[in-house]
DNA sequence: GCGAACTGAATGAACGTTCATTTTGTTATA
DNA sequence: TATAACAAAATGAACGTTCATTCAGTTCGC
């Protein structure tokens, strides 16, 4: 934030650069531990799960994490900021997941039944992290830029879908519509099983996968 | 509120109802002009919508709707209860134009196209209140109450899904499944679209609608 | 002229953030 | 090894701001 600012400034400007800056990072981490800081992270998601963002003050966030309050702003610049560094780093948690393991194979459909699979794995093991996410992708609490960097991620999905569809097994349509009829529907099944409406076990998941597959099939 | 507090305490206590409390709302409207009280309810819409639950201070709402910040309080208790309310209000508008001009016929499918395309009319006319919809669905923004009481109007589609589960047309699986690969998805891409990622016009809801039926088909 | 509706300044609690200070850890000196 | 000097990390009280809510006073409809 600062770099950007003289950056900006300065070319805006057109003044003459004293010294030739040298680039470092807004926020030096400590050398040795990332303990706090991540002790932070799991602290904000807890929080910001139970009574969503409004209700997770930094005074809160600080204590859950067994830290002083402006311990916070050694790691983090701000509130948003600290929102935004935990969702990117969930978010690559969920990429990571996602494509465990996975290689392209010959058949589309099997690539695929192992990335979903994944991602239902992802979902029912890391329910903290699951809800966090869906919390995040249906509100503004996110930068656009962050949204943008967790996307990035998704790529091998995305390329899984485009080999599909060349070879004809998989519906013609944008790639939004296949991830809103195979992968969005899993968070909402989470979602009723947080509040108890409903049991995701095996044959539930097995189902599942089934109408994903049916819904993009060609 | 009130009268909930008096009636469980009451009967929990086995107290003697000493007279007959008249049940009353515990706001009574003014008796003529529902038009602040609109005004208050799209503000708060409109508000929600653009920044988040925390970024609608009752003051902006108040400014928004043309009112002084005093005057929301004789139309609604509190923030919470304003939220609720305007919840609860737009998930009615939300099923009264999801069953118009329905009646139940003979082929389930056409019941449910017809169903599941004015679900999809609605997302698309009434963007604002979708969004808003969608944001309190998935964030502890709005009272557990306040959900179950919005679920309630949801009936009708519930029992077509029984009827096709019966005649063995529709995947015998729980409803919050068949919700999930079906009306779901419509949420998700409404919301690509309000992030310019994604048109969604007459060919893709089609196609769209052929992906829901094809996922939950039997 | 009366009560209901409405106003907006006042209120106090809660918030994000800062900063003077202390604690902890590392390096230099002998 | 013991000690002094320094730096980094952490603290938590304090600050200014913003918020939801209240209420004494004003306006409106009849």
């Amino acid at each position: 934030m600062n770099v950007h600012f003289v950056i900006l400034t300065s070319s805006l400007l057109n003044l003459p650069s004293p010294i030739p800056l040298p680039i470092q990072s807004p926020n030096p981490l400590p050398p040795k531990g990332r303990a706090k800081r991540d002790a932070l992270v799991r602290a904000t998601i807890t929080l910001v799960n139970n009574n969503g963002f409004h209700a997770a003050p930094m005074a809160k966030i600080a204590k859950l994490a067994g830290v002083a309050a402006g311990t916070i702003y050694r790691y983090f610049d701000s509130k948003q900021d600290l929102i935004n560094q935990v969702y990117i780093e969930v978010k690559r948690s969920f990429s990571e997941s996602a494509f465990r393991d996975y290689v392209a194979g010959d058949s589309v459909e099997e690539d695929f039944r192992k990335i979903w699979h994944n991602i239902a794995d992802f979902k029912l093991r890391e329910v903290e992290k699951s809800v966090f996410l869906s919390q995040c992708d249906n509100t503004p609490m996110v930068d656009e830029d962050s949204r943008r960097e967790g996307l990035k991620h998704l790529r091998p999905l995305l390329e899984l879908w485009e080999r599909g569809q060349a070879r004809g097994v998989i519906r013609p349509v944008s790639p939004y519509v296949l991830y809103a009829f195979t992968i969005y529907p899993i968070a909402f099944l989470l979602h009723m099983q947080q509040r108890d409406l409903y049991q995701l076990s095996r044959t539930e998941i097995d189902e599942a996968y089934r109408m994903a597959w049916n819904s993009i099939k060609n």
